[in-house]
DNA sequence: CTTTTTGAACTGACTGGTCAGTGCAAAAAC
DNA sequence: GTTTTTGCACTGACCAGTCAGTTCAAAAAG
């Protein structure tokens, strides 16, 4: 008998009906949160059974801590491919900072309802998945924190900076301006929301041009 | 009699009753999220029977507006009056963000339950006070957003700045920056958390000090 | 001053509906 | 032959909203 969870164990067909669980999942919670989201909702939208959701997954909060675990995993080798990128092509750690901006910007406008399900969750305190959430939001930060370490060690940025704190600030910036970006202004392009947070990263804010 | 408070009727008894249910609403949602709290919880903790919820607001969503109303006025007045304020005193633009930044932080470590529910159904979409998020966060956006232009008319801000952009970006920083200093590490202060993103606003992190 | 009336505010048991999760036999896929 | 999916009926818990009745302070009447 299967067991839910680990990647490697699944056949290809159970591994596309979860992904169709996934898919299904991911954008009825990000519109209407995890409990106002049904089971049944979810079986409909990915045409599947009912009784095929609890049978690859143990139940709906498991269904969506596994969901949590897959999507920041996605997340989390993006950031790191992009700051090891810039790394090999010699540019200093805000060029890294800058990549990794643009590969988040990337992962919000390939699974905007992820990230809207993500934010929305992560600071819930009281709830089932509550340590998943820390490990993965951990996963995440910790690249961006990376960075900004080296940077320091370098000598490219202030000792005085407080990494932990930059590094969700950092991360803040991003995800409320993708977001608003798909929520209010979706025309714009990537390139242009990407200069504009650039700008910003790089303190091209004040001062004439 | 007394006479006070907001627009329309209503009780010195009333107004209190009603205060008592903001109270309690406001922490419960913020840790469980709106369809995961019950009419029953929100009424037993603010000491009042479940009839009374239903005597001082129409349903459970209209309880959430009039909250998400009342709580975005209190930070928008704060802003505002942050930035005013630095003007006063003769102060740039840059001082008004800074103050701005600041009476963000003082909100947030004020009302951190509040903040968490705001950020968690800020991006949702299909919900019935869907309009109402959008108009109260216009309101707040409004006016980091008006700082920025006459920042860039007095010619402090770059002409190339992304006003909207810039201003959700923004929030985000503090918005994050705050919601994990007071999530993962409340023991720090204001003024530190404050310290950090002052240099971030103002590009000075890349750079030996 | 005392009694009666009024009505806004509040109460909590109750109702009708919803939903997570179960059970299982039969079909389909592999 | 085994794994996976289906379809559907069923249960038990839970919950938003209702409503007939209670409370009580202040106004009106005596």
């Amino acid at each position: 008998m299967e067991r839910s969870s680990t990647t490697s164990g699944g056949s290809a067909r159970r591994e596309a009906t979860r992904q169709k669980l996934y898919e299904a999942a991911v954008t009825l919670i990000a519109e209407q949160g995890f409990s106002a989201t049904t089971v049944d909702e979810i079986a409909e939208r990915a045409g599947v059974a009912k009784g095929t959701v609890y049978y690859n997954f143990a139940s709906k909060s498991v269904l969506f801590e596994e969901l949590l675990r897959h999507g920041v995993g996605l997340l989390t080798a993006s950031l790191r491919e992009a700051a090891e990128k810039t790394a090999g092509e010699g540019g200093g750690k805000v060029d890294a900072l800058d990549a990794m901006i643009r590969a988040g910007l990337v992962f919000i406008d390939r699974y905007p309802a992820f990230t809207q399900l993500y934010v929305a969750e992560l600071w819930r305190t009281n709830r089932a998945w509550q340590s998943t959430l820390m490990v993965v939001r951990q996963q995440a930060v910790a690249v961006v924190e990376g960075v900004l370490r080296e940077g320091v060690a370098d000598g490219e940025f202030s000792e005085e900076i407080d990494v932990p704190l930059t590094a969700a600030a950092l991360v803040g910036m991003v995800l409320v301006a993708a977001l608003d970006w798909k929520s209010f202004q979706p025309e714009r392009s990537l390139d242009d929301v990407h200069a504009a947070l650039s700008r910003l990263l790089q303190g091209r804010v004040s001062g004439r041009r």
